[in-house]
RNA sequence: GUAGAUAUAGCUCAGCUGGUUAGAGCGUCGGAUUGUGAUUCCGAAGGUCGUGGGUUCGAGCCCCAUUAUUUACCCCA
């Protein structure tokens, strides 16, 4: 067999202990906020039937699911002496769209949002509502990896299914606030929008051209300009006299409730219909003020972050209230942290009328924000608090129960597991950051004495066994 | 899917207009020190120059192809 160089799949990543050790303490926070709000865990498989994730994150998210291949022959079926083709020549004439459902049931989770309205479906009858998770794994998506971008990443999700109260849209917005603050991001941008209120803006240009390209254009507002919409809506069909009037509207300056009042007041004039259920942009606005009000009673004091961002669309096409995302400002990042309300997710899966609210935090962005503004605490590397140096055959031995001694106080040690130069010990325990090194030569074991080296100073102590205890452990 | 950039030691990168034996820093290993790391000094190992072809007396350098990585677009955590 020849030799070849190892790799891994593009966009995925192998993370060492240090990397780990610090990914940790990002979860840690984070899901030691959400158990503070109530949300209890859950875990749902790797692989979701693609019957399951199809249809629900438009037609792009559709194209970046990983499929799996059936396994055995997954071009024939063989039952009992008849084999029946799977696969047929005018399936592969027809195309991938053909083919692909009759080699591939299986996929790779996409978000952890529709496999939890799955889970809340299949177990509807044993759970008791409103139903709080959170869920804190891997998911996939096929996408062409760059900066901030990942093939394999994970998400932290909190969801609440079975209620349409907006006290938890206010608690969402408690939520990300905490993590954030606990993590040193203080410089970030909660942004909250409404469906509804760009159902409404829609309605109030007239009803030209489509809603999602009116909704990808403005979401690109701070990105390509206000030229750069026109020229977009310009030749998706939009009047100029349209475009005039969406800037009027996207223009509406001032903190949250100037722009709740201002868009009210431009509603009214565009002549937009309250009662029209598909674009009830009054509903939008009064959603929103409930949650600001809820914040307020709340104390929640971090206004100064919270943004009303009537340009804000998100792709993900189950939302339909309220819709969130943070940026962080010092960072040239993609959003952190998205979410927002979906009246009927589960409806795809036969159980409707049941409304969920919930968001994600994407660790390997707030990873590398964290990385870049030199914010993780310099001391979450290693396990090793002390080094047991190694002499000679006769030490070992005698320095087996000193080793347990250390572990049933707690106090994680490793006995370096070859004989020979203290010079090489020291390095390992230097390399690996351990902060102390028990030493016990021939001359202290004669005294039942004990050297005691604290890396960071080289200072050393001769101390019994009892002492090293209480020190290693204060 | 579209467009650009990059590929040289374990890592980060030099390498002039195409010209002798491809270099540095860091890391690794050995020694100064057979009971002491990080600091200091001395030394060593480590290269099919991504891969395949072409041009040339001669290619790390020029040309073509290919693969991988990466950035941007689309979309998203």
């Amino acid at each position: 067999m020849s030799v070849q160089k190892p790799s891994i799949p593009q966009g995925t990543r192998d993370f060492g202990p240090a990397v780990v050790a610090r990914r940790n303490y990002i979860f840690g926070i984070i899901r030691r906020v959400f158990e503070k709000f109530g949300y209890a865990p859950l875990e749902t498989p790797t692989l979701e039937n693609l019957s399951v994730l199809t249809g629900k994150y438009g037609e792009e998210g559709d194209q970046l699911l990983f499929k799996v291949l059936n396994s055995g022959n997954f071009l024939k079926k063989q039952k009992g002496d008849v084999i029946k083709e799977e696969v047929t020549p005018d399936d592969l004439l027809a195309g991938p769209k053909k083919v692909l459902p009759k080699i591939a049931e299986k996929g790779l989770r996409y978000d952890l949002t529709v496999p939890f309205a799955r889970y809340v479906v299949m177990n509807r009858g044993t759970l008791t509502f409103p139903f709080k998770r959170y869920q804190i794994q891997p998911v996939w998506r096929a996408d062409r990896p760059q900066r901030g971008r990942y093939r394999e990443f994970y998400q932290c999700d909190a969801d609440v299914v079975g209620t349409d109260s907006l006290l938890c849209e206010a608690e969402i917005v408690l939520m990300m606030s905490e993590v954030l603050n606990a993590l040193g991001l203080t410089e970030h941008t909660i942004k909250i929008n409404h469906r509804r209120v760009l159902g409404a803006i829609y309605q109030a240009l007239g009803g030209e051209g489509t809603e999602t390209d009116l909704f990808t254009a403005i979401d690109k507002l701070d990105k390509i300009g206000r030229e750069g919409v026109e020229k977009e809506l310009a030749g998706r069909g939009f009047s100029e006299e349209a475009t005039v009037r969406l800037f009027d509207l996207l223009g509406v300056a001032g903190g949250f409730e100037e722009k709740l009042e201002r868009l009210l007041a431009g509603f009214v004039t565009a002549g937009v219909d309250a009662d029209n259920a598909t674009a009830d942009g009054y509903k939008g606005l009064q959603d929103l003020k409930r949650v600001l009000d809820y914040l307020r009673d709340f104390g929640f004091d971090k206004f100064e972050n919270l943004d009303f961002d009537v340009t804000l669309a998100r792709g993900l096409s189950y939302y339909t209230g309220c819709i969130f995302e943070i940026k962080i400002n010092n960072v040239n990042m993609g959003s952190v942290s998205g979410g927002g309300r979906y009246d009927n997710l589960t409806g795809a899966f036969g159980l409707p009328g049941v409304s969920g609210v919930g968001f994600s935090f994407g660790v390997d962005r707030l990873y590398d924000c964290l990385e870049e503004l030199n914010l993780f605490p310099p001391d979450t590397a290693t396990t090793t608090r002390c080094l047991v140096a190694n002499f000679d055959e006769e030490g070992e031995r005698a320095m087996l129960p000193v080793l347990r001694q250390l572990r049933e106080t707690g106090i994680s040690s490793e006995l370096y597991p070859e004989t020979g130069k203290l010079g090489r010990q020291f390095k390992y325990a230097d390399a690996k950051g351990i902060p102390f090194v028990l030493l016990q030569g021939s001359e202290e074991r004669a005294a039942a004495q004990f050297k005691l080296k604290t890396m960071s100073t080289g200072q050393e102590q001769t101390l019994t066994l009892a002492e090293v205890l209480a020190q290693l452990q204060a």
